[in-house]
DNA sequence: GGATTGCCGTAACGAACGTTACGGTTCGGC
DNA sequence: GCCGAACCGTAACGTTCGTTACGGCAATCC
């Protein structure tokens, strides 16, 4: 269930986008009960339109989903030789990145509609976490193996100290929000909330004073 | 939104957990299409009962989750003397029920449910998160408290605590679940994720031997 | 200039489903 | 035995919504 994604990218127009972009308007708005008329409507164009775009309604929601996640890309690799400092800085801007996009109301409406359906049909879910959880691990990878290159970090499996470093970050907030709970996330407690959870990585991944492996 | 819960239970009787029972049993196999007329074939009742029982489809949801949510309650506060291992072995079988109830498909049925209707009716999700996270963490707290008080855990904040616990354990298992992704939590793997997250809590909130706050 | 294409707005069809109503059955009380 | 209450199974009603079809308008092509 690792999926790749975007084998063949179904080629957007700009009118297609404003399609889209409504319908996450609607998402984000009128939450669940995203009917094609509504989408329709706001979209300012015509049903049949939707139908020969997208072919239908579980299409339109993919062609959503995908299009939101083309998206979201950010902060490349970057070659320079890394010092704590600079290890420090790229994760605490991977940290607020990922809290500023959880905690979106975009982000929020596809994941919720992605989980509603994931009961039934879990292509969406499929293409969620793709383009969420796992893109991001891919991302982050390299910079840890940087980092314990580096000699900046210790740990065994990159994957393991990325996931660890996601539960750091994450902590309940996803969860709460997803269920409609409003924990106070202004960019400013976003930002001590990346300092504390990279500090608290650095605690246990970090190499440099007495570090090394955390578990007993 | 740190709602308490019942306040005045509705007698449920035999036969409506039965009922409800099947509601559960209908989630959990045919996902988020859940029909009166299938809870009705499945619990081999008429609709006309539900319909006298539960009031509408939204009171048979919300009772639906409020009889699961009364039967996770487990593992009382003890009043034992705390020594390390006492400590230890308590979050350690905290973070495994926890694992083992969020990974369970009734827990990720019900929790569906409730984020799908997150976005316009949010009643259920307030249940869930009363049920689920905060009650965890008003069960959780004392324990932490107490370790504190036995000079094994330093930390400020409780709630901080037990937040940052809650990261370690869960970690981006609760959300692949959710999305359909299928990690292995067989009951060994969740007891070693158990003992991996309580030994990272130890080496940041541990008090013994360099202990101290985490975060710089 | 006329034909073709693409799209908008709206109406219409059909299925799914929440909700209500009704006849038949069982069961406890007198 | 008889009555009423509770309940089961099923039919029926009304709404919502996905999907399709149709008429009109603007732009493009010949």
């Amino acid at each position: 269930m690792t999926a790749l994604a975007a084998p063949a990218e179904p080629e957007i127009s700009a009118r297609q986008a404003e399609v889209l972009d409504a319908v996450l308007r609607q998402l984000m708005t009128d939450g669940n009960s995203l009917t094609m008329s509504a989408v329709a409507r706001r979209a300012s164009c015509s049903k049949e339109t939707l139908y020969k775009w997208f072919g239908d309604r579980d299409g339109l929601l993919n062609a959503t989903v995908k299009y939101q996640a083309a998206r979201v890309h950010v902060a490349a690799v970057g070659p320079d030789p890394l010092d704590r400092a600079a290890l420090t800085a790229r994760l605490e801007s991977f940290a607020i990145n990922w809290l500023t996009v959880i905690s979106s109301e975009t982000s929020l409406a596809l994941n919720r509609v992605a989980i509603g359906q994931a009961g039934s049909d879990r292509s969406l879910g499929a293409i969620v976490l793709a383009n969420g959880r796992f893109a991001l691990g891919s991302r982050m990878k390299p910079v840890l193996e940087a980092g314990r290159k580096a000699g900046l970090l210790a740990f065994a499996d990159a994957e393991e100290a990325f996931r660890t470093l996601f539960g750091l970050v994450a902590r309940d907030v996803q969860i709460r929000l997803l269920l409609g709970d409003a924990p106070a996330l202004d960019p400013e407690s976003i930002r001590a909330e990346a300092s504390r959870s990279i500090g608290q990585f650095f605690a246990l991944y970090g190499a440099q004073p007495g570090g090394g492996q955390a578990a007993p």
